[in-house]
Order: C-alpha cells, then structure tokens, then sequence
RNA sequence: CGAGCGGGCUGCGCGGUCGCGGCGCACCAUGCGUGCGAUGAGGAAAGUCCGGGCAUCGCAGGGCAGGACGCCUGAUAACGUCAGGUGAAGGCGACUUUAAGGAAAGUGCAACAGAAAUAGACCGCCCGCAGCUUCCGUUUGAAUCGGUUGAACGUUCCCGCGUCCGCUCCGGAAAAUUCCGGGGAGGGGGAACUGCCUGCGAGCAAGGAUGGAAAGGCGAGGUAAGAGCUCACCGACGGGACGGUAACGCCCCGUGCCAUGUAAACCCCGUCCGAUGCAAGUUUGGGCUCCGUUUCACAUAGGGUUGCCCGCCCGAAGCGGAGCCGUGAAUAACGCUGGAGCCUAUCGGUGACGGUAGGCGUAGAUAAAUGACCGCGCUCGACAGAACCCGGCUUACAGGCCCGCUCGGAUC
RNA sequence: GCAGAAGUACCCAAGAGGCUCAAGGGGCUCCCCUGCUAAGGGAGUAGUGCUGGAUAACGGCAGCACGAGUUCGAAUCUCGUCUUCUGCG
C-alpha cells in the first residue's frame, strides 16, 4: 500500500476545517477524502525540544505505515498526538489500528 | 596504597526483516513510477555570545554620535579566541584564578558610624597673657546637707584675735567613751603662690572606642608638647646601570614622601568597527519600449542617501492604454556545499601554528530524512538532531579508556 | 533560522548603588453595619525559607528568575544560564 506525504499549507488548513475527527486515547486523527492516500503528522513546538519532536514523528509515521493498509477509503490524514509524559510505539500503533477501525466504510 | 592536579581520546556493538531523505545506474505504463547500489547528524549539531567568508543597500569621502576591546610578545583570514611569558592573588605542592591601561586632565559618589571622609582642628597636648580661686540657706570659727555657679576642694606670709566651740600638741590626775593645766593653728582684712576653671593669642598633628578607607608602617633619638624633625629596616616615588623584543626583573643612588577608594560611575588615552542578515539575495511570477495623465518639486528649493551633519547624486512616484515575448505563486529553481576542508607522514617552531609530500571525496532536507520488530553480548547506553558555511567561546552530559605530574604513608 | 524585549509577595506592580526599606493597590483575616448577604466603613496581616526564644513577645540570617563577579556595600552595575513574550516571508 503506497501513501504519499502530506506538504503544503494550504492542504492542513483545508483538512482542518473540512476533515472529520477521531478522538483515540493518545492520538486524534482528522481524515477527509481525496483522490490518493495522504498523511502527515502535527507535533510543534509546544511538544518539547527537536530530539522529543523528532521521535514522535518517527513514532508515529511507523504506526501509520503498519496500519495503512486498512484504510477503507483513499483519503487525506492528519495525525496529532496528545502531549504526555512518555510516548511508545505500541500505544500509537494500537490506537491508529482502532482509529481505522472507526472509519465509515465507503 | 591513599589524597589530589593537569591534558587527551571515546560517546553501546553485531546480525536479520520492513521502512525514510537526497544521489548514481538500469527499466518502461513517462508517473507524485519500479528495481538495484552505495551513502546519510554532534562533541557539543545547542545558546546565538564574538570573529570572518558570502550577499544586498549605500558608493566606500570626512566628521560627530554610538559600540566593542584593554599587561607584553606572537599565532591567525579575523577575533572578545589561542599559545608563550610578566605582575598580582590562592595552594605544602603538582597547579589554579585573573575585564590586569589611566584616579597630580576634569566631574561625580563614599550611607551609617566617627572629633574629622579628602579635608579639618572637636576633645586633647604644650607655651604665654589676663581674670577667678568665691557666694547663699547658715545661725554655731568645727562637721553635715542643699542651692546657685564656669568652678564651690587649697598652700604660705603679714596685720588683727574678747567669750564660746570643736581639732591638735605637751604635762599631770584618775581609771577610762574622762577630768585639770598650758601651748598651737583655725572666724576677719591684705599679699603671693599653686591647682581647677574661664577668656584671648601662639604651637602640634603624637593619642581619641568609628570606619572598607583617617594624609606611609614600626622602633629609637629628639622636643615645651610634637612632627620624616633625624636615623635603621620595610614600603612608595624619581634617576641610572645590567638582563629581556617587550611587559618586567634585579642592583645601585637619590628624595623624607604632593596625599583614600571607586573608571563592571561619567570620562581620558590607545586599537578596531558602514548597515543588514541566506526569511540576505538572484531568476521566473511578468518584463521592455512608446504615449497620455495625476501628485510633489521646479533651483538659496525638493527628493534620494545609515543614527546625525557636511558632502554626493538627480527629477521622482503612481495610474491608464498600445505593441512584442510569457503565465504552478508565502511556490519553483539557484544560493546549497570542494572548503581558511579532512587524514597520514615529515620539516621549522617551547607552543599556538606554518611549509612540503601523499591520500580522501565526506548529509544537503524545506510539515523538514536514522525508526519499528526479532535475536545475541555487555558496563544496560548520558546530554542531545545539521537548516548558508567556517574559526572560537559558553553551557549540558551516563559512563569508559589513556598519558604526565604532586603530596603523604608503607615496603624494598 | 535570524533579530530583539522582559522576569520583584497569590495578582497588578513602584523602586535605578547606602537611610523606614523590598513603597502602593487588589486580595486575605477580624470587627461594625444588615433579619441574612452584597456594597460601604474601620482595624489588621506582611510575605517565603532556615534559625534563636517557651508553640510567646521580640529578634538573627538568607531572599528581588538562577549562578558567579566588581564594590566597603548590589533588587540596581558586569558576565553567564534559565524561562516567558514580540518582530522578520
């Protein structure tokens, strides 16, 4: 299943405003339909210093990937996670996994 | 063995599966493609505290303002960095720390305390002159108390001296808190002296509980009292010789000593600095040419030009139309990584560093690339992620390893 | 990424080398007023940590984001660190 990243401004702010959320456990993620599969992953500033920042995107670009394949529609996805303590791998992947699951079905 | 000082290196490793960034090669369905290959974060990548490259503006002309630095010599592209040295402070020592120019260029500040705070004479010490050396309650020549006073405590001599009073000396009696006899000074007036006190004048800066700091320290001589007034030692200042490129060191001579601290207060002296920063900036986004029009200005003006002034330059800005080439928009491409580069050897230098020779090709993203899982090992893995690039500084950091040195103890 | 500003008590804050010193409001506590509350009036609290003292009265030391330095003496001057905020396409 190839998915491609999700770059530009304009993009964010459309799914944003015109996405439908999923609130699950340490994460919230907000999809709206497109032509292919895209994703991207909100952590900014407020998240802790670029080594923490870092890792969290690589946690949770690694949880996507395994789960990417169960998506029921081609659409664009943002992931954000809640500010905690202590992030780990299989926390994310068990909450996209559920997450996916929520999705309507086309 | 114990305690310690200085310097350097390192920053989990190996294997497998899946995955990520740009790069190279190959393929065809030419795509937001697929496959293969090699490669891909640090000693601090951090803080953005200095310096430089690079870029744009101004046109590199001057001055002012402003800022930075500040022992000496060197290294370097440059530095506020580094190396070597000097002074000072600390440590038994190895060694460490050091914003370390100027306080007689000027200005400011120094609370409280203290006699006095950058200067003086309050107390004090000493000399001379002058005054006073006494009054009242109170009466009793003594004694006591109180008041007033600047002060209430004298000594000697002369004149005068009846009673009484206590003091004192001698002799006698008795037997004791006495008695008798004799003598002396003591109330008043005058003079002198001395001490206290007061006033005036002169000298001194030794002493005075303070303070961060009191016009060198300490000892001796000296003096009316004192004083670098004189002397020794130490310190300071000035001059000279020697050593050193220099900072400075050391020795000799001289001067009794022109005088607190603060310049991380203003400031002075010396050296240096144009401003802004890759979100700089370049190309495409539309540009060029021509025409019309509006606004400001039309010359001792106006506009532009870095904080200001001089100086310098010149018409400037906006809108509309026509002709030619072009149309992805906080985007795309360039800047963007080969550079004061890294490694090794060797030479010069105490060293920072420099020269020569050989070798290497070593991230380049832009919602921004290193992760997940499994297995094994161990000391169980700290601080932490490039964003134009270098040289430094500062700060953070689990541990591990190596080298040199000092002090103490023990043994040989 | 680059450039700049600010941190003082629970909150807002003044103080810009020395004396009352951490002003002054708000807040908080107590009293009055009221049947009760709000508003109003009056008084007080001064903070925090350690420490002396008797669990007191009354003191001492530290403390102005944190750590060093200059100074006889720093909230104030200098340097470093941390945190917060702002601007630049």
């Amino acid at each position: 299943m190839k998915y491609l990243r999700l770059k530009k401004k304009k993009d964010f702010q459309k799914i944003l405003k015109a996405g439908k959320r999923i609130h699950c456990g340490t994460l919230t993620l907000v999809y709206y339909p497109s032509e292919c599969t895209k994703v991207a992953v909100c952590v900014g500033k407020k998240y802790g210093k670029s080594v923490r920042r870092n890792r969290i995107k690589r946690l949770l670009r690694e949880a996507f990937r395994s789960h990417a394949e169960n998506l029921p529609i081609a659409c664009s996805v943002l992931l954000i996670p809640r500010i905690a303590e202590n992030y780990s791998f299989s926390d994310f992947s068990r909450d996209i996994g559920a997450a996916i699951g929520r999705m309507p079905h086309a």
